[in-house]
DNA sequence: CTTCTATGTGATAGCCAATCACATCACCCC
DNA sequence: GGGGTGATGTGATTGGCTATCACATAGAAG
């Protein structure tokens, strides 16, 4: 059991002394690792013994800690933007929001380590990630884009704002586990479905 | 200046061997640092040496370093429900909803690293700090009992999970820079006046 | 075959959390 | 008001993590 055998549960891709991708295996151990523990215990050496390299071998790759998380949030807007365009790919016009914000709810579920990782973290945004904030500000359009045409003129950017913060604060509340608290009889997706029904009826706005 | 002079800028109540109040002086330097720097730089050994004590001296007050946080996130929403309730003291009845909508944003502007710590940083809530969960659940109960008149019966858990969802998630998006993106034409302060006009409608609910 | 470069390693320094035995003081009781 | 007793602070130490060395290895290029 001390030698790595082929079984094991690590995302090394070969036996060889230089590991065959060190680099995506260490993006892709960190998510899962942020996915089942919290993010401080999500150390480079404990990834790093996990692929079975030697604790600097992360350095090679990403010049400190933070520089991998951020990677890691990078790949994880990218997904997300994919997740919500995917959402409403071949929806009728009428549910297009309704099935975006759904998606946006089950994403962060599904991700929610790298969620938090994302919005909540102030990850310092260096100059080579400018992709993330991009990244960032694109999902948030595909959100803005299927509001604009339902809201009076001059109200899309407040409305727009409100339904982003409902749907980021939807999943950090349940994330952080207030379900349990004043949450716990309301289902979010009710919240999104009540949100849309409103918005469906343009008089609401005054 | 290797001496601890009179003139020292730390939250020494005393020059005794003994420090006066660790334990208050702690939990407020720690508020006070986490609204300057980020969470991880809010070491107990740098409080302590803020404070003219040596490193294990916090450890008398504080199991260790999650559990002073946690004791400055009970403080936080003690301070938070009392803001909530002040804000709409002397309001007139039309205006409470949106005066606590203000409130609770300004708090989250004024206190942003304590906000954090208080809801996305998943503190354990271990036995003692129940009291801590109580008091979030007290402070939600004071918006969710200023919506329920004016929504039909059984719609208000769902509304009030919007509320709070919303001004969550504008706090938060505000806090993690996203203004510098989107956000930057919206002022959330609008955001909460226009959720306070459309819940005014009644008919906007379904 | 030799060299060049990317990638991984062992050793090490520094910071912080946490624990130990020990020191110092505040309070209380006689 | 002198001596005990417990709460509070200290110095020394251990262990884990980040990060940086100089050095080793192997795959590619000449």
């Amino acid at each position: 059991m001390s030698r790595k055998s082929p079984a094991s549960p690590a995302v090394k891709s070969s036996d060889s002394y230089h590991h065959g991708d060190l680099r995506s295996a260490l993006i892709a151990a960190a998510r899962e690792a942020l996915e089942t523990m919290p993010p401080d215990q999500v150390t480079l050496k404990s990834l790093a013994t996990r692929l079975g390299v030697s604790q600097p071998a992360p350095y090679r790759h990403f010049s400190n800690r933070e520089a991998l998380l951020a990677a890691v949030a990078a790949d994880g807007f990218t997904r997300f933007r994919t997740a919500l365009i995917a959402s409403t790919e071949d929806a009728p016009p009428g549910e297009a929001f309704e099935r975006s914000g759904l998606a946006y709810l089950q994403f962060g579920r599904e991700n929610m380590g790298v969620y938090r990782l994302m919005f909540a973290s102030k990850i310092p945004v260096t100059a080579d990630d400018a992709a993330l904030e991009q990244a960032g500000t694109a999902a948030f359009n595909i959100l803005l884009d299927s509001v604009e045409p339902h809201v009076p003129p001059g109200h899309a950017p407040v409305i727009a704002i409100w339904i982003w913060s409902t749907l980021h604060g939807l999943v950090m509340l349940e994330a952080e586990g207030l379900n349990s608290g004043p949450l716990h009889s309301v289902n979010p997706a009710d919240v999104i479905r009540q949100m849309a029904r409103t918005f469906g009826q343009s008089r609401a706005l005054s």
